[in-house]
RNA sequence: GCUCGGGUGGCGGAAUGGUAGACGCGCUGGCUUCAGAAGCCAGUGUUCGCAAGAAUAUGGGAGUUCGACUCUCCCCCCGAGCACCA
């Protein structure tokens, strides 16, 4: 080539367009005039001050493609950022370094948002949020109060999950195998009085709810799962008369209003018969005031564990009898009632009804302690039988002596009266009815999930709005009749500002370190005027993230917690993306939020925040997750400076499906590299007019370009990006074939190139563009040190190319001839022949005759224009 | 223990009933160069063979089918989530 060079200098262009994209408001819409609103949402992200490292630019750059794909498609597309920089991450974090998190979060927000403009993405810079300024959550404390004032934030002593690392109670959901999920530590059990959310009151509808939603079905079994629904009855059995224990009424709990009945929840009502023994929990509420001493030794001890404790002790199930009998409500036997640490105060009632035959758990148990097991199901073979003995009893001790466990399965009730012959799981139902008209049971269904814990010992976080007045408190006036003493704080005190202390450190008394600051917390009753005291908790870090893409569309607006308007138009987010680890917590407490705006009427026209939600994959380093303490994390910066942000941003898209994740190992991106490079070359070097082309036919690579286009476009739209990049890549080599060979190329081949990459590469196609309607066709070096505003339309707003069926249809076809299955020549045949199979067959039956040769052809299967096979 | 994903060349992966290994990395040989880089050309699952060619091959085993990486059943291995939930 003649002509001057034009090196490819990525540092350059990419510095320069995200000037000029920033500065021109390019990706900032109207959200006021937008016609077709996307709202493109990236999950948000929390900075530490290692910054932004390839796991996150892999997610964000995925979510990206996506936006810019659909914005090409002429939508207004809205792609926000911010930082979740408030809460227990950072302030871990700060800790870590030193540093006051006021100061460290600066800094943090400093370089994230650096690294986040070097990555390239389509970001609106002009409606950014960080959920540590006053003016975000105060809109946090906003919602408590509205929660507060529904009747769904609450405080309840109870006992709690405790930190005793970051010296903090933390919610179910931040427990992970028993440890916390920022620390790793083992979390304790505390006995604490906390504010909680009353998430279990939407357990239904956001059950309900997940059927509605295009989500990974694996995120939706998760939550499923965690909600853990099971439908049964609440049971009550008298205790037996004669038991003296003198039984003090404790501290009343739901679950034992009574103290001479014991309430079971079971999800096995037809079992009732077959109920020989009660188990309570060591916790529950009257074994404390059985004065047995045994009793009394295995509670002690039992408590002493830690529930992690207790599991890892395995399968071996210890127990001691309470010296209590109960009456079973259906056959009225006199059962004994026994104390049981595999019974659990925190799930049902806390009590259950032992039916040893059909529970393993309480067949082990009976085992151990030989109390006796009554069979009241039998198979489903056993039916027959049934029906001959109209008692229903047949062989009461069949498959339990000798055998070593419980029936489970599904069967026929027998040895149960009226009930004998109801087939189950089918008939339960009509066990619950009869339960329910006799009074002895009532149809429930229970959960797994719990309230949300929302109170933080810390202080890196928004101040729970919460006055406390210890004179209301004693005259039983409060906000609520049931909350004496406890008023939110009024919309015209918010924020309660987080005051700049230097004790911010946690002191792991089970209290934050605002309760050392009188200035503080120091206060007047709303109600009474008298000295008052404001809650020190913290809420949640999960609060923050629970609606922060409601702020989004009204940053500039001060007055409100959102525009109305604008909600309706931008809300629910069109497309969200982020990482499946937060199913069972970001991604319930969004929807949980959600819903109760809706309740609140703050939004009417939908109560789902996300209906498509994309869980990306995790990019993994050295087959192990990025982290700190692995030394693995691997920042974008460098590769960034070395090959640009836009062969980084292809490497990381190539390296697999995007839902799978990766490992990331750099020597794939020098490859990368070569091929932008490449692109650049063919771009800069290749272009003629369109009357030099008049005597080369062209048809095949218009044949390659609609396929391309076509492959492309459809990939994209399922976040496949790995097989897109490899389908430009294939018409990137057809185009540098064609060039190679005749020395000129048409632009519009280049053009329709561009616009296919301009997604995955937004720079160096945004810079080849503009320098193609500049110079029409052939590109030179132009005066790179006094450039210009652009003078085009950015190649972002370009239409996304279309593809025309007719193209793609191949002159020849090429069929492949099987023999008994197996591959055995082909033949190429114009495509307008392929449709007669007489012929097909002739043609291929020739080809293959050595194979054919003296046999019968029992058989020819022709399936049209790809493939012939004759049985022999 | 339960639930959900996976298992394909030296590597990342493609192909969801019809030519297994697209696309890329790596590697080998060649061209170009004073040299390097970059670039270009050719090759690259395994086994036998100088070659033409043949056999064989998608964790293992069985099955359905004219035809199976793809569907069904059993087993092995890896990853993720939940876990004494009555």
């Amino acid at each position: 080539m003649k002509d001057k060079k034009v090196e490819y200098n990525p540092n350059k262009i990419e510095a320069h367009w995200q000037k000029v994209w920033e500065k021109e408001k390019t990706f900032s819409p109207d959200l006021k005039a937008a016609k077709k609103p996307f709202y493109n949402l990236m999950m948000f992200p929390y900075p530490s001050a290692e910054g932004l490292h390839v796991g996150n630019m892999y997610a964000f750059t995925g979510a990206d493609i996506y936006g810019r794909y659909k914005r090409m498609q002429g939508n207004d597309v809205f792609e926000p950022i911010g930082l979740d920089g408030f809460g227990i991450h950072s302030e871990n974090y700060a800790l870590r370094v030193g540093r006051h998190p006021r100061e460290q979060a600066e800094i943090s927000e400093k370089n994230f948002y650096r690294q986040l403009r070097a990555t390239g993405n389509a970001y609106d810079w002009t409606r950014t949020l960080e959920t540590y300024d006053p003016d975000y959550y105060r809109w946090t404390q906003w919602i408590f109060v509205q929660m507060f004032k529904k009747g769904l934030a609450y405080r309840k002593k109870a006992q709690v999950n405790w930190c005793p690392s970051c010296k903090t109670v933390l919610a179910d959901e931040q427990v992970i195998e028993g440890k916390c999920e920022r620390c790793s530590s083992i979390v304790e059990k505390k006995d604490l009085e906390q504010w909680f959310f009353a998430i279990t009151k939407y357990a239904d509808r956001l059950l309900l709810g997940l059927d509605k939603i295009d989500w990974p079905e694996k995120i939706k079994i998760a939550q499923r799962l965690w909600i853990g629904k099971s439908e049964g009855a609440r049971i009550e059995f008298v205790i037996a008369s004669g038991a003296k224990q003198s039984q003090k009424e404790t501290a009343s709990s739901p679950s034992a209003s009574r103290s001479d009945t014991i309430e079971v929840f079971t999800t096995r009502p037809d079992t009732l018969f077959g109920a020989t023994f009660m188990v309570l929990s060591p916790e529950y509420p009257i074994v404390s005031s059985i004065k047995d001493k045994k009793v009394q030794d295995y509670v002690r001890a039992a408590k002493k564990r830690t529930e992690r404790e207790r599991i890892e002790e395995g399968k071996e199930k210890t127990g001691v009898f309470s010296g209590l009998y109960a009456i079973n409500p259906v056959n009225h036997e006199k059962i004994p009632v026994w104390i049981a640490e595999y019974v659990l105060m925190a799930y049902g009632t806390g009590a259950i009804m032992a039916v040893p035959a059909h529970d393993q758990r309480d067949f082990e148990f009976a085992k151990k302690y030989g109390l006796p097991i009554k069979k009241v199901i039998v198979e489903p073979r056993f039916a027959g039988v049934i029906e001959r003995h109209p008692e229903g009893v047949i062989n009461v001790d069949e498959g339990v002596n000798g055998v070593n466990e419980a029936y489970e399965g599904e069967g026929v009730i027998i040895n149960s009266s009226e009930w004998n012959g109801l087939k189950v799981p089918e008939e339960i139902s009509k066990v619950v009815d009869w339960l329910q008209d006799t009074g002895i049971g009532k149809r429930e269904a229970h959960y797994h999930l719990r309230d949300w814990l929302i109170s933080r010992q810390r202080y890196w976080g928004p101040p729970i709005p919460m006055i406390f007045c210890s004179t209301c408190e004693k005259n039983g006036i409060g906000e609520h009749e049931d909350t004496p003493g406890w008023y939110s704080v009024t919309e015209d005190q918010l924020p309660v500002l987080l005051p700049d202390v230097e004790d911010w450190k946690p002191k792991g008394e089970g209290t934050s370190p605002l309760a050392n600051h009188p200035e503080f917390h120091e206060t007047k009753c709303p109600s009474c005027g008298s000295k008052a005291r404001r809650e020190t908790d913290v809420s949640d870090t999960f609060l923050d993230s629970a609606w922060y893409f409601f702020r989004y569309i009204s940053t500039d607006d001060k007055t409100c917690i959102w525009d109305p308007e604008r909600a309706r138009k931008w809300l629910p987010v069109n497309m969200y993306i982020g990482g499946a680890e937060h199913s069972v917590l970001h991604l319930l407490y969004v929807r949980f939020i959600t819903m109760a705006f809706k309740d609140w009427g703050l939004i009417s026209h939908f109560e789902e925040p996300f209906p498509r939600f994309f869980a990306h994959g995790l990019l993994i380093k050295e087959r192990a997750k990025m982290s700190k303490s692995r030394g693995n994390v691997v920042v974008p910066d460098e590769y960034i400076a070395k090959y640009g942000a836009d062969a980084l941003r292809l490497y990381l898209m190539f390296l697999g499906p995007f839902d799978h994740g990766g490992d990331f190992r750099d020597t794939g991106i020098e490859g990368m590299y070569r091929f932008v490079k490449r692109v650049w070359r063919l771009v800069t070097q290749g272009l003629s007019s369109k009357d030099q082309l008049s005597s080369i036919n062209n048809q095949e690579l218009e044949r390659v370009m609609n396929r391309a286009i076509k492959e492309v476009s459809g990939d994209i739209e399922n976040l496949r990006y790995n097989t897109a990049i490899a389908h430009i890549m294939e018409y990137v080599n057809a185009l540098i074939d064609f060039h190679t060979k005749y020395k000129i190329l048409d632009t519009k081949y280049c053009k329709s190139l561009l616009l296919l990459l301009a997604p995955f590469a937004p720079h160096m196609t945004e810079e080849l563009w503009q320098r193609l309607a500049v110079s029409g066709l052939r590109i030179e070096e132009t005066n790179q040190t006094k450039r210009q505003l652009p003078t085009a339309k950015s190649i972002h707003f370009e239409p996304w190319p279309q593809y025309d069926e007719k193209y793609l249809v191949e002159k020849e076809a090429t069929i492949v001839i099987q023999v008994n299955g197996k591959r055995r020549g082909e033949i190429r045949i114009q495509s307008s022949e392929s449709r007669i199979q007489s012929l097909v067959e002739g043609k291929a039956r020739k080809e293959v005759e050595k194979y054919v040769e003296g046999k019968d052809v029992k058989n020819v299967i022709y399936i049209p224009g790809k493939i012939i096979n004759f049985v022999v």
